[in-house]
DNA sequence: AAATAATTTGAAATCGCTTTGAATAACCAC
DNA sequence: GTGGTTATTCAAAGCGATTTCAAATTATTT
């Protein structure tokens, strides 16, 4: 069923046809109807590549992951977000796998000669990404889920990891801690630099000393941390609380923690951020913990809404949201009793640290906390 | 940089030059070279759109996914092994997002109608499926990742479901346990419904009677695995010993066993199927535990070979493939020292349970244990 | 009623590629 | 030299949509 078919069916010219169905002003109401009921009726549905040809523009939105190591839980929930918030406008997204950095290269260049989508998510950026720059030169539009620094122009979307970093470091510090475990992301990536900025000036706010051994970089894998986590406790003086990078972190730390017979709330004190996965939460993980939280699935379908302000013309350079300026100052602390005791004992207590980073409007349900 | 810019640069018609970047063989040896060294040079890329609308096939593999629910650990292993098997062949994987199982349909249909995918993947399949009816009607091609009984001929790839959990309830009878829960995926899904097969036929043959209340039907999450344990440690008649879906069951099952004060491997058992997540660790568990096991991710690379075949035009109804076949019968059992005590207490002793099903060569690197 | 404007439709060009069928050049045997 | 292959190359016709420009119809104004 071809726009010619239909055109032939209704006794119709291709244009008027093409015309009604897009929406054009020129053609008569009737005409459209009559067009428009025949067509659904028909099934007709325009061939992509046609449309594609004729407008030179797709209908899809580009990502390019690492097979290795991109494929994670947090790429799930995020692109289960974008995937969401695109399927109302009928688009999709194009996954294409790589092995290495040349090969991500090599295929945004193909991704743009080739006019196979309408733009591209960039994501896991350096702080002074190159991807970004090659993308900018090659003309095809993206947005970056994260932040980098470069000259040129670009949309973009992130949260306050500094901030929220910074937020829960003092948190802990208050509650009397001096050794804390920084679990970060890999170096160079923005957020972790991000991140370990905040550690660091809420350490030297209090006067504390950092201690390189406390901060290490790895995935946000329970296996990298369990054995981050392992190695920590071994060190002469031990560090007393932990911020995990990722709920997946914390549950590295949870399981070393055990195996060293270490009670969380009671020997030591966990906070970590978590990044909101369906099929683990962590109010009820044993013991329930603090977090920072900031729901990657959310980020998507905002990032899905972002690109279609893009894909509408809407200047890139208008283009960019950090989350915690979006909900304000919207540190959100509660105590909350929790499933064990002794939890005073060493002034360390337990307490709800949520919507440190503002969390789309999840945290409203929430506000009959006391406000800091 | 379009061909017809190439040919002229080139002074060649666009005929040669196509043909030349293609392979074709009536093109002269030194004019190929001559046109693929200035294509690369040049960076030329043939216009995805163009290209489809010429040939009629795209390079896109179709895959449809429900937003709320389908976006997990599993889909996301398998999403990674598909694309690094599909990279080589700069074949993408295009995804769709949709609400509800009318929207899917609806999706088939505009994939189909809209030609922007070579065949599609359909998956998580009940054992009449009425989608891949729809795609065999609608001639677009597709490999199923389960099984189901319809008439149409069609490519599928699963595991032995069956027969898995068939061994694993066996192994557990053997043990000693006569109460063993089932936490099995959603009614009428053809691999859970082959699971329970699996498990029935174990039990009957060991004269056991069933108790319908110890068949969990859900998703395979953390969350939804914790409440049925709590639920099920709560009956009259407790179960001994747990058969795990995934191992984000295995999770939920080991928080409601912790809360309980029940040790694993001497209160009670369990197997769990390892989907093979690289971020969770059967074998670092505390306790590790036995488990039956297929990857996902070496699902997904078989499959992406799949599609090659049926893109290259072999028969769809040679295409199918059942790993517990093709790797023969492969339970490979062997006893194994464990990090807790008392483990042989009350007959019930852990061993370690691997390949069960066939894992694609994953086996063979511990093949020096004791095959049964 | 004629002139003009507004509305509605259609023919044909275009997008960038593949592919058919024809044309040219080169080679060979006779 | 001529006719017949074979090896190369090219012009032009699609593929299925959009879009420009022109034409036809209808409505409005004078």
């Amino acid at each position: 069923m071809r726009l010619k078919d239909l055109a032939e069916h209704l006794g119709l010219s291709q244009t008027t046809v093409s015309r009604a169905l897009n929406g054009y002003p020129e053609v008569n109401e009737a005409t459209r109807r009559r067009v428009t009921e025949t067509a659904d009726r028909l099934g007709y549905r325009p061939n992509a590549n046609a449309l594609g040809l004729a407008t030179g523009r797709a209908s899809t939105i580009g990502l390019v992951l690492h097979g290795s190591t991109e494929f994670g839980p947090h790429m799930t929930e995020f692109l289960a977000g974008m995937g969401t918030g695109l399927a109302h406008k009928e688009m999709d997204i194009l996954v294409s796998t790589v092995g290495s950095h040349d090969e991500e290269v090599a295929t945004y260049r193909r991704l743009a000669a080739s006019q196979s989508v309408n733009a591209v998510l960039l994501h896991s950026p350096t702080l002074h990404d190159d991807r970004a720059r090659l993308l900018s030169k090659l003309r095809l539009p993206y947005i970056l889920h994260g932040r980098t620094e470069i000259d040129e122009p670009h949309a973009w979307f992130d949260i306050d990891n500094q901030g929220a970093m910074e937020r829960a470091a003092s948190h802990l510090i208050d509650l009397g801690h001096r050794r804390i475990t920084l679990l970060n992301g890999f170096k160079g990536r923005t957020f972790a630099e991000h991140r370990e900025t905040g550690y660091r000036t809420a350490m030297m706010e209090r006067g504390l000393a950092i201690d390189p051994d406390l901060i290490a970089n790895s995935s946000f894998t329970d296996e990298a941390a369990f054995r981050i986590t392992q190695s920590m406790l071994e060190l002469p003086q031990p560090p007393t609380a932990f911020l995990a990078g990722s709920m997946m972190t914390a549950l590295g730390v949870f399981r070393a923690l055990r195996i060293a017979g270490l009670t969380l709330g009671q020997d030591v004190s966990m906070i970590a951020h978590d990044d909101v996965f369906p099929y683990l939460n962590a109010d009820n993980m044993v013991p329930s913990m603090s977090t920072t939280r900031s729901s990657m699935r959310a980020a998507g379908v905002r990032i899905a809404e972002l690109f279609q302000q893009l894909l509408t013309g809407k200047p890139v350079d208008s283009i960019h949201e950090s989350l915690a300026r979006r909900s304000g100052p919207a540190a959100v602390l509660w105590p909350r009793p929790h499933s064990y005791s002794g939890q005073d004992r060493q002034m360390i207590v337990e307490t709800k640290v949520k919507c440190l980073i503002g969390d789309l409007g999840a945290c409203k349900a929430e506000q009959f906390a006391i406000a800091t």
